[in-house]
RNA sequence: GCCGCCUUAGCUUAGUGGUAAAGCAGUGGUUUUGUAAACCACAUACGCGGGUUCAAUUCCUGCAGGCGGCUCCA
């Protein structure tokens, strides 16, 4: 009986349970996901004004379920015509709205009094459910067909396992996975915090978080500058007039903030850098020979997130994005995008992020009929959708395809990474964008002296600074390698003795981020803070040390290596800072 | 933004219709230490506003912030 069965068969025994405890509901869908289930109600007037359905009401909500299950009841399945189903769920307007688009092929189950349109399959009956193996976790407002125009119904979430043991370790599992969650980290160690007074979503890095940012930053600017881009510097404020060209403005007019007048301008603080590159390629008339125009900025931009989507350093208000626009022939687009791929992956590894293991490839494309959202022209789309593809196949790089996910200006290719908590986000991107060049007029010369329009692909390399930050701390818990530890030596003396040798240290790793930890403590408890601190190397000098010209390491979560010569352990981290380990 | 939950010191937590307990961190001492928490002392908190009550940190309510969903998304 595969698991899946068992956790939907869940979900109509949850809707069951409802159905006896709050006569009159009206029910959504409940489906088995993912380690359990869910359904979507909406309960009688009457029941909610009295109390409303809060968490608390989830054990009683629960225990009806396990009544239920004794009764080994059976799910019977039963075709029916369309008529004959919309009797039966007459007084079921949800119901009623998806038969309509059913028309034939309608089935039902019924399990007890309760009866649902469902395709199935179910279990033959509640025998085959452990009462101890599901708990109803949670309880949330969803939007009834997953769009926010409709009415919000109410969804309960469970979890369902085949047995008691591996419900308890999904728990167990999921409470350990916590300990990785960035915004945790993030106070442990010191490295940025929010403040009511700045603003939610809108973070602070302190030095240290600073630290790992100045690092990435440098990083990725060299990277970048290496593979030809030119890294440049635009204003973080615009024109609302620039968005209104660009095309952007009717499509993300709520997520940007609200128009600033002053004199006779109207002002906005950016979402996006691109409108700002073309400008710059727009400066002067461009010819064939200055193409890929390579334009890359650390670019500050603002969004207006809705509160309730914002999380930790992953979705902010202010954020950095490593942003760059090339601008090329369209013959040129699919070598480009190529080469953006090279680079991608080979920060990715520099990272420490696998392919296929901590990111996945997501081809993500239109929806040609909502017209509203993509920009219209089914040969650019065509066009667009069928490069980035085949370079995704010509790499032989594993992909999936997602409908409705693309930008108004064309298709992308994101590289999701998941959180610890399993949830998946765009990390990286590569877009491909055939509208902008014409908004802007962007245009070269080509070889035989004939005006042309380019393509633009907007892309990141690292992502957004913020959330590769969150990436990272969750995937290292916080022991960040050697070059982006904010740390990366403490020095301990023995006692106040060994003071001056270590000042004489710090001296000999002045190329490195190293403390001295004088204060007035055991070294047990230095040695503790440093661990705790995820210090890659703690240098303990005593008197032995100093006669030998040596430090003793202790080298992070392995404990003592024992003592080394200082100049053994200096050309040991100058290799560890070159190979970025 | 919507649905549900949460908010006690810098952090992690205890607790109560009669204004609150602790550990770590902090400060001042003592101690000079060899691989994950020395000892003593001191100071510090019920998110904000309104209501109920003789009395509210505790109950109700509004707001703010956070967390989990939904929508959205780099």
């Amino acid at each position: 009986m595969p698991m899946e069965t068992i956790r939907h068969s869940l979900a109509h025994i949850l809707a069951s349970a409802v159905q006896e405890l709050y006569p009159g509901t009206k029910f959504g869908i409940g489906p088995a996901i993912e380690n359990g289930f869910y359904y979507d109600f909406a309960l009688p007037s009457e029941a909610l004004a009295k109390e409303g359905l809060s968490s608390d009401d989830l054990p009683k909500i629960e225990g009806k379920m396990r009544d239920l299950i004794k009764k080994n009841i059976t799910f019977k399945k039963k075709s029916v015509s369309e008529a004959e189903a919309k009797n039966i769920f007459k007084n079921q307007p949800y119901k009623l709205e998806l038969i309509n688009e059913l028309k034939d092929k309608i089935t039902i189950y019924e399990s007890g009094e309760f009866t649902d349109l469902c395709a199935g399959p179910h279990i033959k009956t509640t025998a085959k459910i452990n009462s101890d193996a599901f708990k109803l976790t949670k309880i949330a407002g969803a939007y009834w067909r997953g769009s926010e125009k409709n009415q919000m119904l109410t969804r309960i979430y469970g979890l369902a396992f085949e047995t008691k043991k591996e419900l308890e370790n999904f728990l167990n599992l999921q409470m350990e996975a916590e300990k990785r969650d960035h915004r945790k980290i993030g106070k442990e160690l010191d490295l940025f915090v929010f403040s009511d007074l700045v603003g939610k979503g809108l973070p602070l890095f302190t030095e240290k978080g600073s630290i790992i940012r100045r690092e990435l930053e440098r990083f990725i600017v060299d990277e970048e500058i290496k593979r030809g881009y030119k890294h440049v510097y635009t204003p973080e404020l615009a024109k609302v007039e620039l968005y209104k060209v660009s095309g952007h403005y009717p499509y993300y007019k709520d997520t940007m903030y609200p128009v600033m007048k002053i004199d006779e301008e109207e002002l906005i603080l950016r979402p996006m850098t691109c409108p700002h590159h073309y400008q710059l390629y727009a400066s002067k008339p461009r010819s064939y020979k200055e193409l890929p125009f390579r334009l890359a900025e650390l670019a500050k931009q603002f969004r207006y997130e809705k509160s309730g989507e914002l999380t930790g350093l992953i979705r902010v208000r202010s954020f950095c994005l490593a942003d760059a626009h090339i601008i090329c022939q369209k013959e040129k687009a699919v070598e480009e995008i190529n080469s953006v791929l090279d680079l991608i992956e080979y920060v990715a590894s520099a990272l420490g992020f696998k392919k296929g293991v901590d990111f996945r490839y997501r081809l993500s494309l239109g929806l040609r009929t909502d017209e509203k959202k993509y920009y219209k022209d089914d040969k650019a789309w065509d066009f667009a959708e069928d490069a980035l593809r085949h370079v995704l196949k010509k790499r032989k790089s594993p992909f999936f395809e997602a409908e409705n996910e693309a930008a108004f200006y064309g298709p992308k290719i994101d590289i999701q990474m998941k959180n610890f908590a399993g949830k998946e986000e765009t990390a990286f991107t590569v877009q491909y964008d055939f509208v902008g060049p014409k908004r802007f007029d962007l245009s070269y010369t080509d070889n035989a002296g004939q005006r042309k329009e380019p393509v633009v692909i907007h892309r990141s390399s690292i992502g957004a600074i913020e959330r590769i930050i969150a990436f990272l701390l969750e995937h290292y818990a916080g022991s960040l390698p050697f070059w982006l530890s904010p740390v990366q030596i403490a020095i301990i003396p023995i006692t106040d003795k060994q003071v001056k040798y270590a000042q004489a240290l710090k001296k000999e790793l002045r190329s490195f981020r190293v403390e001295i930890k004088d204060e007035n403590e055991t070294v047990g408890k230095k040695i503790r803070e440093g661990e705790m601190q995820k210090i890659p190397y703690l240098l303990i000098v005593g008197d032995r040390e100093i006669k030998t010209k040596s430090v003793s390491v202790r080298e992070r979560g392995k404990g003592d290596l024992g003592m080394i010569k200082v100049d053994n352990f200096l050309e040991r981290i100058k290799k560890e800072i070159n190979s970025k380990k």
